[in-house]
Formats: structure tokens, C-alpha cells, sequence
DNA sequence: ATTCACATTCAAAGCGCTTTGGGTAGATGC
DNA sequence: GCATCTACCCAAAGCGCTTTGAATGTGAAT
């Protein structure tokens, strides 16, 4: 069923169809609803592709995830973000479109997204420190909104982030307030924008107590379970084995806690752990009492928001582009204790 | 830059150049390199929608997303499929259109995928015992692999799936040999399909032994962390206890895997655990030896295999639907040992 | 009765591509 | 020399929609 068959049936002219659906003034309320009551019965929608092509629009937004060329990962967190864009875009009429774009074939990969033309803006996800993504995109003048910020990019640039310096430097303060003094850092990999900023505002938290941050008592990676429990307990097996572990995401701490229970230490007596948590929706942190004490932030919710200001800036080209800094929650569970 | 400019730049038809970039043989290899590299350079590629309506193809698949009602998540292992089918999308050139559908929407949605026309085929989440998506989908003759099975389901369609039966009988029988009796079921929701198929492996995997499965070690619930924490938590504290548990997801098992450890009990010598492993990028099963004892299936080979599936039915109209039945191995970790 | 404004409706062009159905020129065969 | 291929190229139609610009009919105003 296409416009022209509806519009036979109809007795009308295509143009009237069209103009009654999408709800044009200039069509008597009598037709219009005899056609959108035909419309459905009919089960009639119209062609995504034609419609795009004559109006210039695709309704669609595109996700460009980057697998990284190492470890062809893609990062857990994203269902939930994409849950609660997904959410906004229906609102909208969008669609998502999905890219997994390997490091080494970004420009390529963008480049094509805008002269494809099937979306009318995309999400970036994943910022390193420096992206050129960001100068790239600009350029190319499609509408984007990164998620999560690039540090060495100066241009303007629309962004929606955690403020993960803050919930860190917080975090860092409050095991420091609670006597710990040797606390590790399990960050994930520093050259994403989010993980060096954690590590920045750990490392200042320290300094502005006047503590050195220890090299041993810091690692970086790609944020999985293993790492957490491998990283964990090389630590507890040193010297001098920290009191405390600050840690990037909820599976990590996973694997930072089963290092604990293996060492024959209590989690929030022996040991003390902060997590960023998610919010992720198979991963919550406990219940009535949190599992880890945890700086929080809905990634859900960053996606809700994010997917807003996207569709916001393309309904306005001109304007200048939003920011929106979310702040984490400190949320007390039964991981910290004060320093033994 | 369209193909009217390019062509106008190179002095040749529209048709022409079409030509040389698609690689049809009645034009000369000369111009078709002239062409191919004009195209490079001037950094053309055609404009996906016009493209798709002029040859009727999409070149996109649509990968639809049940949301329940009650719960609004997105499944973990969406991310690890997508990852996989992407690999196979992008060789073939054919992009990822999401689609998040709410259970009460499901039938509205997929008719008007098929109409807008946006896909050129789907693949089917999160089946359901009997699943009337299937006969819809049938019905409006678009192609479509499922990522699981109907049970319920008779007529013949397409579908990919992990043996889950045979996994959890085998784990069942495993435990059994063990020497194990009161073996609890930890499993997903049951109108699931996978779950359902995992439940009645199970069962008869006791009752060929001649024990009767007991409720009372039987949940049935959305895998999260969470959910293996109480529903172990409160069978360890029942009057009798199971002296094993079956799982049906990793994120389950860490939560089960805590119960434990907060009830003073030694995962693997006081109380054993099998869990399902959908072999995740995020959430290795430990490294040189696995942490936990598991029916390990890779959800991102899957999603490569159904990938390749559906893009064949999709070249081949007329061909009979594909199945394909992964098996999963049963592989031994540490998390299982005699019964005491 | 004539004019004008307004409310409805329509025919046709155009979005950027593919593809059908020719054309033309040079090579080949007789 | 002429017919016949073959290789290469092109104009134009068509995919299903929106949108421009014009036509039609109606009632009010003159």
C-alpha cells in the first residue's frame, strides 16, 4: 500500500492524502479524517526512504560506537543508554541507527554517515582526551552530541557528561576522611576522556592532603571483571597493600571484591571500595543497602537527556551548542569503613 | 556532492558513472577509474535513501528490542550480539537500524517496520514460548532469523539458537554425578523460551534419576545481580538448603556467588554452582582457570552466525528458512565440587 | 450580476539514485 | 562496400513521497 493506491481509493489527489496525514490546515476536517481512518485500515504508513528523500530528513539518529582495534569490546553500558534515548526518539518518530566503527576507520566512517545521509545527526560516544571526531564532525556540519567530553578539544562543541571529577575527588576524599591514607585507583582506560579525569581529580584529592599518589597503586584499563580481581590482588599481595580501592565501574569492583573475599578480607572492614556505578538496569547496586558505597549517575538517564538536546539542535541549526554537566550521586553502602 | 555534480565534473551521464561505481562490465576500465577516483576524491558516496528507493533495497536491518512492560531493560548481552552481527553487516554493507518495542506495541511495530520500509529484514529478540510475532512476522513476508526459539510455534521459520536443553541437562546430570540432590534452579523468566527449555531440561535431568524437582528451589525471575543474591540468600537459610545451584546467567551467578560468601559458605566445596556463560566481552569466566563451572555459548558468534543467516534469505527469496543449533560446552571452573 | 476572498483540492516538479531501452562509433566478416 | 557485432555511452522513466503553484467552488460583499 503506497500514497498513490491510498489516494485512488480515496478519490484524491496524492497531495490532499499527504496533507491530511501530516496534519497541513488546508484539508477539511471531513476528508481528513476520512482518510486517516482509511490510512489505517489500510494499514498504510508511508515509505521511510521516499519520505526521507523528499523532505530531506531522515528521522533517524546515528550511534557511532568505536570498537577499539584491541580488544573488540562493546562497552556494557550502552544498552541502558540507548534504552533511554530510545525512549525520547519514539516520543519523536526517530529511528537508531547503529554504527560499530573500528579506531582505525573513524574519519572514513563519518565522512560516509553524513554523505549517506540516513541520519540527520548522531551521538559520539566514547571520547578520548583529544578526539578528532569533534573538529571532524564539526566540519562535516552534521548535528551531533558527544556523550561524555574531549579535554583537548577547545572548539564548542555540544556535550552531556557526569561530572566524573567531581564524583571522584569526592570519592577520594571521603576514604581520606575516613583515615585511609594507601588508595588504590582501578580506572579504566586513561586516554578516555572520563577515566583521565578521574585520575586527575584522585590524584588532587591526594596532593591537596598532602599525600603523593603512589604509581603502585594504580592501573588502567579496559574495565572488565578480570581486571578488577587480577589488579586487586597483585595489590594485596604487595608490601604494602592499600587500604582502600577506588574503582571505575561496578564490574570491576566485582572483581576487586572476589580478590578481597579470596585474601580473607571483609570488603568495608579490611578493605574499603568505591565504585562509579551505572545504574545499569541488570546491575543494580543492593537494595534496601547498597552493595558499594558508589559515585552514581544513570546512564539511562545521561542517554534521555542526551538523545533531548540532540534533537533539539537539529530542529534549531542555528543555535549554539548545549552543554549539560550531570552531577554523580555519593551514595553510602557497606563497601567503606574506616581505615583499620 | 550527488551524483548530478559528479557526473557534470567528469563530463559523463548520471548513468555512466552509476555505472562504474557499481561495477557493471559495459564500461570502459578507463573511465571507470577516472570515475572511481573523482568519487574518492570529491569524497562522493551516494545518498543511502535514494539509493534504497530506487532499488527497492534498504541495505539495513532492523534488530527489535522487546522492552517489557514491567521492567525496562535492555539485556547485557544485546551489546556482545550486535558486536558479533556487526562484524557480518559490515562486510556486507548493511547497516543496523534498532528498534526498542514495548510488549504491548509489538504487533503495531512490526507492521510499520515492514511498511516504511526502512530494513530489508529483521532479527527477532528475546522469543517468547509462544511467540505470535512469528506468525506475523510470516504473514507480512518479511525476512526474519530468531535469536532463540517458539516452542509453541509450528509453522517453519528461521531461527539460531543455543542447545539450552541439552546445556542444562548436562549441567543438571554433571551436578547429579556429583553426588549432589538438592540442586537449586536459578533461571530467567519462564515464559522466556530459553528459560523455559532450561527448566524442563532440568527437570527431567532429576526425575530420569528418580527425584522429584522441588519448588521450593525453583525461582524464575529477570537475571540480574540482584535477583541470584536473594533468591540464594534465602534457600541457604531455608531448612534445606541445596547443596548446588544452577544459573542462568553469569551477572546471576556473581549475585548467587555473594549469597554464599555472606552466608560463611565456600563456593565449590561447601556449595556448588553452574551458570550459563554468554562468553561476554565485559564478564570473562576468569581466566586460566574459569571461576565458575559453565555451559559457555558465545552470544557474539551467535550474533555473527544469525547475521549470516538472514542476509542469505534475504539474497535467496525463495529458499526454505535456516536453523542453525549451537551447542554449548560444558566447561569445568572451580565453583563446583562433590557434595559434602 | 459581478467581484473578491477564502476554503479545498489538484497536477506536476523535484528529491538522488538505478535501470530500461536506445544510440553511436569503430571493428569485424563477407 | 555493406551488414553485423561489440563496446561504450546516454536520455529519460520511475522509485514514493512532499511541496509549489494553480485551479475550482462557495459564499459574502459590492
Amino acid at each position: 500500500m503506497n500514497l498513490k493506491q491510498l489516494s485512488e481509493h480515496l478519490n484524491l489527489s496524492q497531495t490532499t492524502v499527504s496533507r491530511a496525514l501530516n496534519g497541513y490546515p488546508e484539508v477539511s476536517e471531513k476528508t481528513r479524517d476520512r482518510v486517516q481512518r482509511a490510512a489505517r485500515d489500510l494499514n498504510y504508513s508511508p515509505n521511510a526512504r521516499a519520505k526521507g528523500l523528499a523532505t530531506g530528513r531522515a528521522q533517524a539518529i546515528g550511534h557511532v560506537l568505536p570498537i577499539s582495534d584491541q580488544h573488540e569490546m562493546v562497552n556494557p553500558i550502552f544498552g541502558d543508554f540507548i534504552a533511554g534515548a530510545g525512549q525520547t526518539y519514539s516520543k519523536e518518530g526517530y529511528e537508531v541507527v547503529i554504527s560499530l566503527v573500528r579506531d582505525s576507520e573513524q574519519e572514513q566512517a563519518y565522512r560516509s554517515i553524513r554523505s549517506r545521509g540516513n541520519v540527520d545527526g548522531i551521538i559520539v560516544h566514547g571520547p578520548r582526551m583529544a578526539d578528532s571526531r569533534i573538529a571532524l564532525l564539526t566540519d562535516l556540519g552534521l548535528p551531533f552530541v558527544v556523550h561524555g567530553r574531549a579535554s583537548d578539544v577547545d572548539v564548542p562543541y555540544a556535550w552531556l557528561d557526569t561530572n566524573n571529577g567531581r564524583a571522584f575527588q569526592r570519592a577520594t576524599e571521603f576514604l581520606l576522611d575516613l583515615g585511609h591514607r594507601r588508595i588504590a585507583l582501578i580506572n579504566g582506560l586513561e586516554f578516555m576522556d572520563f577515566a583521565h579525569r578521574r585520575r586527575e581529580a584522585y590524584g588532587k584529592a591526594l596532593t591537596d592532603r598532602g599525600l603523593a599518589p603512589d604509581p603502585a597503586l594504580m592501573r588502567s584499563e579496559e574495565m572488565t571483571e578480570i581486571y578488577g580481581y587480577r589488579s586487586a590482588a597483585q595489590m594485596l599481595q604487595g608490601e604494602a597493600p592499600p587500604t582502600a580501592f577506588l574503582v571505575s565501574s561496578m564490574i570491576t569492583a566485582i572483581g576487586v571484591r572476589r580478590a578481597i573475599q579470596e585474601a580473607r578480607l571483609v570488603m568495608g572492614r579490611d578493605v574499603s571500595v568505591i565504585t562509579h556505578d551505572d545504574d545499569l538496569g541488570y546491575l543494580k547496586n543492593g537494595h534496601e543497602v547498597p552493595l558499594f558505597t558508589a559515585t552514581r549517575s544513570s546512564v539511562r538517564h545521561a542517554g534521555a537527556k542526551a538523545a533531548e538536546m540532540l534533537l533539539h539542535m537539529i530542529r534549531n541549526p542555528g543555535a549554539p551548542p548545549l552543554t549539560q554537566l550531570l552531577e554523580a550521586e555519593l551514595i553510602i553502602g557497606s563497601s567503606t569503613g574506616p581505615a583499620q
